[in-house]
DNA sequence: TCAAAAGTGTTGCAAATACACCCATGT
DNA sequence: ACATGGGTGTATTTGCAACACTTTTGA
């Protein structure tokens, strides 16, 4: 990183964007890497600036859109960042969101802005991370390990329809801890978050499972897990 | 609230917070009534703009100092509001803060631009509440209630020194049920989040009670109430 | 001696955990 | 027939909730 001089006169309010998701039984985050100074080569969250017409949370939207070629994905705001020196371009507050989806969905793709967009698991994020991108991963990732245990967060990592294995699977990548196949069917049965779709896997060389999906459209809270 | 045309060209970044204390057996929350236009009469959380050279944090604690005579206060952000139109007077993307203190130390007073300050019951805050302050005090009150049950939140709204049934009131008001008093000291115990100070009171019709004081200094999380 | 709040244990119930074997399919 | 993941029940432990009486002080 070098110095350089302030561009921006006035405080600037920007976003930055940690897309999650699940690959090969890993928490994974999208970085970009930047072409221009002060961060050059460094890599960064997708984020930019907040238009003077669109609220933030449109601005997020537009930025995942652009960057990840997906629309619709489940969103939430994590926390500002407003320290003075977190950019060295001037003043910019930022503020920073969790965007959740199952990996089919995410389409990365690169742009003039940025010389390539990737997936990086979380235990593993490259040392050049640019700004305090690395501390917004750090609350991403937390507050998804806690509303994991709350809330049916799971669902906006899930693809339509799934096996309790798979569901399971998700839990433990997650949470980073083993559950037991009994207890943890019996939970998901008692809390009645999924639906049963009578459906059934097959190809595989072993017995066919049951597939599911989330049972009604929006988020609650309950104890699980 | 009248039409106004816009005072401010550029995206501003604001913060309001919301001082909750408890009185009375009721959680209260400090709200300023103000003078001028777009909402005169209004009440309002104390709030105001962040200047360039200070931190979103530093800013948060420069208008409690100036509003509530307080500048050692707990606080925690809890949400930034951006929608386009939340104010008319311009874009203002505010940044919201709870702050929690014991009642004896908020020191409210009214200044020129504020006719007047108060605290309100969070049950019974005035219709006429400018932007949307509402949401923001609702905000505050989730959070607090929230974080009472996996927290040692309550130390910052409780004196140096109080009693286990002091103690048990301010639970009962913040989460709005009541606790066996057995279940509850055995509870306190068990976590030893409080210390006794082998002090009691004196001087009520009836037997000393042992103070206790929190332990230790900072934040933790477990699972209690 | 009375009023008022402080202090103190036990029991029952529900929820969480630990644990092992048979089933259906494809190769 | 065998390898692979799917599917199921019970016993034990632990944590939570319900419950009532005695103690100490000041008036």
């Amino acid at each position: 990183m070098k110095n350089t001089t302030k561009q921006f006169k006035h405080t600037i309010v920007a976003i930055d964007v940690a897309i999650v998701t699940i690959e090969g039984n890993e928490l994974q985050v999208a970085l970009i890497q930047l072409k221009n100074e002060p961060f050059k080569n460094y890599w960064a969250l997708p984020g930019g600036m907040v238009g003077s017409e669109e609220s933030i949370k449109d601005a997020v939207s537009r930025h995942i859109k652009m960057k990840a070629g997906i629309s619709k994905i489940h969103l939430e705001q994590l926390y500002t960042f407003g320290e003075v020196d977190r950019d060295p371009r001037g003043r910019i507050v930022s503020v920073g969101y969790l965007a959740l989806s199952p990996v089919e969905k995410l389409k990365l793709k690169a742009s003039e802005e940025y010389s390539n967009i990737k997936l990086f698991k979380v235990n593993a994020i490259p040392s050049k991370i640019a700004y305090d991108h690395k501390e917004i991963i750090k609350v991403a990732i937390t507050r998804l390990r806690s509303k994991v245990v709350y809330t049916n967060i799971v669902r906006y990592l899930m693809p339509d329809e799934f096996t309790l294995t798979d569901l399971q699977r998700i839990y433990e990548v997650i949470l980073g801890r083993e559950f037991d196949k009994r207890n943890f069917r019996k939970k998901m049965m008692v809390i009645k978050m999924i639906t049963d779709t009578k459906r059934k896997t097959s190809g595989g060389a072993h017995r066919p499972a049951s597939l599911y999906r989330f049972s009604g459209k929006g988020d609650y809270k309950i104890d699980f897990i």
